[in-house]
DNA sequence: GACGCCATACCGTCTAGTCGGTATTGTACC
DNA sequence: GGTACAATACCGACTAGACGGTATGGCGTC
């Protein structure tokens, strides 16, 4: 009896996608590493995909679902507060940030970077997991514009873009300094500035520039 | 007479590569692609660099050298308060987000994203280029620190790192959206941030979380 | 016995790097 | 200023190997 994780090699695949995309990133990865990492030969791999760029999107699309239940059974959702849940998720972030680098970098930010140029459907799956992770992030931002800073310019989705922004170029110093202690310290910065946005309001709606 | 621009086929090279790299990933681009851009052949190539790994080292190096002079001709020095030093830094970032994709990310963040476990020189190179531009913004956060927020508890240097962590993840948002838009919005975040750094001190020398 | 799943052997193409040779530039001497 | 010589720059065909993808066959389950 195959145990109901075992069994199946296409999520074998993919999981092993992750991790060796993340590592060496996609031109650099071959098929046979990821049929290495994963345990199985290339016949396994192409009965799944037919092709490398169908295992990305596959990829992309398993990664978006992961992470989507991953992020929605976080602690930081039982805050009846907006702006604790808001800066609950940035401290989860940081509570994240352990092992290896390709263990908590991100796979859609690494796999966009060297591909938005010559493979527009990677690109464009890669957007649309990272702007749907924004939007999970945009209701709280916005309950907590509301309550906190109402006369305030800014966008909550632009806050949500910034965010995201500043944790995958953390992710490009973890990888350059090969330790997450650069990340720490963005998350720091980050907490500190959603403090700021939230507090003094008469320093967010002057006009800017 | 060939002209002092054109005889150089090895800075056309480092140009090229220097585009390609950045438009296709290192891993994506072959020596062809940067021979073809450069208008040289194969032989041109490994005639001034001994592998593609070597044209690598040359290019971070060339890279570092173009925006050091680069950004110490930028205007924003002239100003003689550091604080509006370092705003104009910000600023001048959000002026040069022109022309194509290629043309302004950061070759150093795109050779690191995918070169970190498996180029260990590289990887080296592209640390020690974008801490020495954060070197050369150091300074003025200092010198604003001092002025402004003497009684801060975050480290210059700290603030340098989450400027570039910044605009790295804007560059590959840009990509993701192919649109410097998300870069510009992401600016204007920092520029509030810094501000709000330098203003009300007393919201800075409180013990953190 | 048909079908899903997977393994092995194999193929064609692409690519980093080589190599023998040619052009161009610089230099020293007359 | 012309000539001999040397060094550097450059060219393009070729090679060995790697890689994505295919063809075929085995094996367990229904």
């Amino acid at each position: 009896m195959t145990t109901a994780v075992s069994h199946n090699s296409k999520t074998q695949l993919l999981n092993a996608a992750f991790q060796v995309i993340r590592a060496k990133g996609y031109a650099g990865t071959t098929v046979e590493d990821i049929c290495q990492e994963a345990g199985v030969t290339k016949g396994s791999f192409f009965h799944h995909f037919k092709s490398k760029d169908e295992l990305a999107l596959s990829a992309t699309a398993h990664w978006e679902a992961m992470t989507e239940s991953f992020f929605a059974s976080a602690p930081y959702h039982n805050h009846p507060d907006p702006l604790e849940r808001l800066l609950g998720y940035v401290d989860f972030r940081g509570s994240i940030l352990t092992g290896e680098l390709p263990d908590y970098t991100c796979l859609l930010g690494t796999l966009v970077q060297e591909t938005y140029a010559t493979h527009p459907d990677i690109r464009a799956a890669c957007d649309r997991g990272m702007s749907r992770h924004i939007a999970q992030l945009t209701p709280d931002i916005a309950a907590a514009q509301k309550r906190y800073a109402p006369k305030a310019r800014w966008s909550p989705e632009s806050v949500g873009y910034f965010i995201q922004s500043a944790l995958q170029g953390s992710f490009i110093f973890a990888k350059a300094k090969q330790s997450p202690e650069v990340a720490r310290e963005n998350l720091a910065h980050l907490r500190r500035y959603l403090k700021s946005l939230f507090t003094q309001s008469q320093n967010n709606d002057r006009k800017e520039k």
